[in-house]
Parts: structure tokens; sequence; C-alpha cells
DNA sequence: AATCGACAAATTGCATACATATGGCGGCTT
DNA sequence: AAGCCGCCATATGTATGCAATTTGTCGATT
């Protein structure tokens, strides 16, 4: 009823507002979240509150708190990368298991289509990129790489793993406003993509693997950058507002 | 409120039955919940009811219908066993990590500690099993192994991934109504508990992380084995009975 | 037989009031 | 100063009634 349908009721009203505002950093992590409160501020009772606050649960963004209420999760720097690290695992069994099990020729067929058109992105000049093409490609490839193998287990699994923002195939993709270093990796990514998908036609599972997984490494490496060079972050990144300002890398 | 406290309210009841209920089989997947019968079958109010629900699509037994409430959720033998390779997959990623990041003295020697403790539920007879006290050891080898890395992230993701009964590590250890040669595989498999141990004290990720996954696939050969054998599913592993009865393997 | 519309029953969404539990603060004692 | 206790304010747990939505049934029409 909140999402299928569509329909506009206080739950997901309030579901959406709290998840907007969690997002965007408004809550710094470990804030105790009170349902009498958000209720006044939200305009509805506190029943659409608790519900799109159970549900925000779910999506990892809040937790429960011991003796009842919910809290807003704190995320550090190795959060980060081990979210990275577990998208690349759990992206690189999808790969292997593709590999080793086949693919049906729908979702082959879809698979090729989408990296076909992620090679329209690239024009002829190395500046030459649709990065918004690119992104929302991109993430279409990371949802038909998880589907592959047609384990609605594993494919669960890893939507789950990725649904917070920084764990996403798309988090920290370069846009327009950034160094044309960081920007090249994209022709990169994308050769990988190819790769990927030669491995898992030549049922080479081992390859596919290791191949997936060195691909979501490169969300490692921009991370990196992107600390290394003492960014803005909240401003470069919207994907890391979640994350503690104090828990920065030292090296 | 509900369970840190150990705080006896109507939803904990609620929760505490209803999982027990669809653990056991009770409901077929694909059944609809409604809050009002349960109301009154469980004589709670509809709140408790619908908090219990929530949580229970949290911990992975239910999942919300498409315009508003509850299904049971269902599981067939393909999400056995991919429960199992994920399972392989994420333990494998900890001990690799465990391996690659070294671990801490204190979980170390808690570690080394489980896997000596496990040695003494052999006696000297190949039959001489402390089956019960294996179990229990078992699962906390396993608690250990997810926990050596320090990743707050993987850990979670870990217990997510075993919470349901299926895809517990210690949901297909046998016991002492079955077969000799089913439970001669406890020696293999506390063998490569301590292989795992090894491999992680030596730095050797790789291998590691190929030993856990081999590890978890002892679950694998027993889902088979019971399942070849045409044993009574719910009778001989309650794990299963969540497990649809039309999905048995057919070869 | 299939489809559509109307209506009733059932279910979920929601608000509100009351009950219960928790946490913080102040005062008192050691 | 530290610890303990009591009190009160606040937050959560819950029940219940009403509103809104969905589902199922039945009859009419093609």
């Amino acid at each position: 009823m909140v999402e299928a349908t569509g329909a506009n009721t206080h739950t997901k009203r309030a579901l959406e507002e709290l998840r907007q505002r969690i997002l965007s950093g408004a809550f710094p992590g470990g804030t105790r979240l009170f349902e009498v409160a958000l209720a006044e501020d939200l305009q509805v009772s506190r029943t659409p509150v608790r519900e799109a606050m159970s549900r925000l649960t779910e999506e990892g963004l809040l937790e429960r708190a011991r003796n009842g209420g919910f809290l807003v999760r704190s995320f550090d720097f190795a959060d980060v990368l081990d979210a990275i690290e577990l998208r690349g695992v759990l992206e690189g069994t999808a790969a292997r298991l593709a590999a080793e099990r086949g693919v049906t020729e729908a979702r082959m067929k879809d698979f090729r289509e989408i990296v076909r058109r992620l090679d329209t992105c690239f024009g002829a000049g190395p500046e030459d990129v649709d990065f918004d093409g690119y992104a929302e490609l991109n993430g279409q490839y990371h949802l038909a790489l998880a589907a592959l193998p047609g384990s609605a287990t594993l494919e669960r699994e890893i939507a789950r793993a990725t649904r917070l923002p920084f764990a996403s195939p798309s988090a920290f993709l370069p846009d327009r406003r950034q160094l044309s270093a960081f920007r090249r990796s994209l022709g990169l990514a994308q050769d990988q993509h190819h790769q990927i998908l030669q491995a898992i036609v030549r049922r080479e599972g081992a390859r596919a693997e290791a191949l997936a997984r060195e691909h979501a490494c490169a969300a490692r490496r921009n991370v990196e950058y992107i600390f290394a060079n003492d960014i803005d972050v909240a401003q470069a990144v919207p994907a890391l507002a979640l994350v503690g300002q104090g828990s920065r890398p030292e090296d």
C-alpha cells in the first residue's frame, strides 16, 4: 500500500521525508528519533511515524534502540570501504554463478544490450562522455548482473547490501565537475564491463568473479581519492552525507 | 523494549508465537496473514500484531504484500542451496579479511579456544562424539569467524544472511539418530576449522577464503544427502520446515 | 461463457486516549 | 564526592474506534 500502488498515505509521506532527511545528513549518527516530536513536525499521528521508522530500519538507515524507539545509524569510513568490499564480493559471486550455471537467453540479451548502450556514452574524444547516460546505464548494468544467475536469494542479498547510498554501484561515479583523470576511470570501468561479460560467456567463473571484484574496487579508489584531496565531502558526494565527519582516514 | 530488556510485552509475545509457527511450517509459503484474525487468535490488539509482523519482515520470514498486509515468504530447494553458497562466500570473505588485515589478540585467543574445545567433542572412538557440545561450539565458531576481521558491516551482513534456519551454520549438523557416514563428516569439518585458523594466522587470504567456502559446502552435501535418500524432511531437519514440499530436486 | 458494474464485507490506515516503562533530576545519606 | 532513592516528565506500548481502501460476490449484459 505504501509503495506498490502509489497511494498517498501518511506513512509513505513520513517515510519519504524521514529518509530524505537521514540521507542528507540532517541527523547525526546515533540521534534518537522520537515519535511524538516527529509526528508533530510531520503533522501526522504517531502511527504512520512508527510505521515509517520501522521501514527505515528494514532499509538499514535506522536501528532499534534497546528500550524501544529508534536511532539513526552511524557510519564511518571503514563502513564505506567494507560496504564496497562486500558489494565486490557479492557481485563477483553473481558473475561466477552466472558463468558456472549459465544464463538464460533473455537475460544475456538484456545484459549485452546494456553493455552496448554503455559504449555509446563515449564519444570520439577522451573528454567526450555522456555522464548522465553512463550513470543511468551503469545502474542498469549492476542490476542486470545481480539477476544473471537467476538466484532470487543472491539478487535479494545484493539489493540489500547495496541499498545504502555509499554502497551503491553508482555512488562514486564522477561527473562533469571533477578532474579529468578521475573521469578517465570511466573508460577503464567500461572495459571491465566488457570483460566480465566475456568471462561469463566463456564460462570462466573464477575470472568473472575476480573481474567483478576488481571492478567494485574502482569505487574504493574514488573514495580514497576524495578523502586524500580534502574535498568537501557532502558537497561533492551526496552518498557520503551519512558518514560521520570525525571518521576520516588518517593517512 | 521488545527484546533487549526481556520486558514481557504483547508485541514480544506475538513475535515469538508467530515466528515459531512460521518456522514450524504451519503456514504455507505465500499465505497471507491478517491482522484482525491473528489479533483474536493471539488475544492482543492489532497494534502488537502489526508490530510483530513488521519485525518478522526484518527477519526475512515475511514480506510485505502489494496493497498492505504481509505474506509468509516461500522458499524452495534452490533457495536452500543458494543460502548455503552465500554463507560460504561471506564467511570466506571474513576469513580472507582476517588473514589480510590481521586479528586482534583478544579475538584470536577466543577463536583458538573455541577450536580447542571443539576438539574435546571427539572421543577415542570414531562414534564417540558429543553431538550437543559440537553443535553449540560450532555455532560459536561461526560467530567468532564472522567477527574476526573487526568489520561491523561484514559481521552484520553475515548475521543477516544466516538468519533463516536453513542458512545457519548449524542447520544440517547430524545428530545421534543419523547414519555413521553422515556423522563422520564432523571430523572432517573440525579439521577444516583448524585449517581455516591456520590459514588466517599465516596471513594466507586466498587459502582461508577457499577453505571457508569449502567448509560451508558440507551443508550442501548434507542437504543433498537428505533429499537423495527421501528422508522425511520435516522430521529429520527442522531447518527445512520452511521449504515448500513441491520443490524437491529431481535428480 | 466472459465481462462489467454495483455493493457489501473485509482489511488496512490512522488518530486518539489510556496504560506502562524509562530516564533524568533533585535531595538525602554516607 | 559518590551513591541511592523517589518523583515527575517523557516516551513507548497498546487498545479501540473511525476512515479509507481493497477484495469478493452477485447480478446484468453482451
